[in-house]
DNA sequence: GCATATATTTAAATTAGTTTAAAAATAAAG
DNA sequence: CTTTATTTTTAAACTAATTTAAATATATGC
């Protein structure tokens, strides 16, 4: 990687804006990204520019941000970090999957580089998070999966749960009351047209309904 | 704890200050802060006056800084997190120890109680870290333990190293070198009157001569 | 195509922490 | 006890990041 120094605070905003980009055909506004960092447009206008003349991003005035390919691999660090302290608090510390991401947002800006490679290697090279995200390896290369969110499959499709995208505490403790994780198996029983809700069966055991809005936030693969 | 927030400046001069008032009895000069925080000693004193207006220390004109007991018990809970980490970073790492202070420095920022607490556990609640100091408790309680720096001891006289007092890579990697770890069995030889020297055989296998300086690094427990 | 609403940028002020240089206090030495 | 050296504090200026309010673009509705 670049000799860059980057603050505390530079590091928060390449990687909101990162998961903003994401979804979002590769740019981000600025109220965009002043909501995902809880501040003003006016701290974000002002914070992007520095950052663009620092060539760590591209900026047009009025049309938002994208990042050139230094934002992108300093991006890609951070949530390599960021996803392999989460796995570490899981599956070693034993920490509640609602609880991870409070605790590696600080995580994620430990900058020793050997830290983050004996972590690697202590927790195996894990290829995703606790959550089902992929983690990038040290070249920043993700490892791709196909999956598709519950919301699209039909009746009778059956799916093994990869990754959930709402990531708020409320929605994993819902679906851990629901006895759903990464790993579970679903059946749609029923697709309800009305409001596209879905009857699923978790697991072969219980059988409950999920909103559209809840379908959307899964993530599957398709078995069968 | 008190629902105080500390930036991570006030973490570092919190940790700075306990760490000379303890070799100092119980006062830090602007001037030893200063050198040991890399900054000026303007920076300090602009520094201490706002810690002291917020009640984290005590602060006289000319007069130096004392931890009260606030300050105490931020300072020790910085310290605990800083040697748990340590001990994780050498232990379930496999990181070396004269590289474990420049990482643990960022991780003892990490703020989440609840991290704090499963990483003892997961570590098996150590009372010391890889160079032989005490970790405090939850409470802030440490373990004490009596202990002479090498320095005090006479010809024959059997002891095991149990702590380092100077951390400085280079000398970690110098103690690597002569084959001293923590635990490691020595024996006074000889006490070189001339320039209080002494010459140590290390583990029943080698015998080297040691500085006055080295001794005096050198913190051990006697045996017989 | 104009009026309005929304999004974005600029400007000015604020805060935490820093620096350098000058001033003041303390300590040391004769 | 006075001079000098050292330490510490104050003052003024600077940087990164923020806020609020005002100004300017862009987008939308009719």
């Amino acid at each position: 990687m670049q000799d860059i120094q980057l603050s505390l605070t530079e590091e928060d905003y390449l990687k909101a804006i990162f998961n903003i980009t994401e979804k979002n055909r590769g740019t981000a506004s600025t109220n965009d990204i002043a909501s995902s960092m809880q501040t003003s447009a006016a701290a974000v206008t002002d914070m992007v520019q520095r950052m663009a003349s620092r060539k760590l991003l591209d900026y047009e005035k009025y049309k938002g941000v994208k990042l050139n390919s230094v934002g992108i691999a300093f991006a890609t660090q951070l949530i390599r970090k960021e996803r392999l302290w989460k796995v570490f608090l899981h599956q070693k510390l034993g920490m509640d999957w609602d609880k991870l991401n409070d605790a590696a947002e600080q995580l994620k800006h430990i900058n020793t580089i050997e830290v983050i490679r004996k972590l690697e290697l202590f927790l195996g090279s894990p290829k995703y998070d606790p959550h089902g995200e992929p983690i990038p390896n040290a070249d920043g290369r993700f490892t791709l999966r196909n999956q598709t969110s519950l919301f699209n499959l039909r009746k009778t499709d059956r799916a093994k749960v990869v990754a959930v995208r709402n990531q708020s505490s409320s929605f994993l403790q819902f679906l851990d009351d629901c006895g759903i994780s990464i790993g579970s198996q679903i059946e749609v029983l029923q697709e309800i047209d009305f409001d596209l809700s879905k009857r699923i069966m978790i697991n072969d055991q219980t059988s409950i309904v999920f909103s559209s809005k809840i379908c959307q936030d899964l993530y599957v693969k398709q078995l069968n």
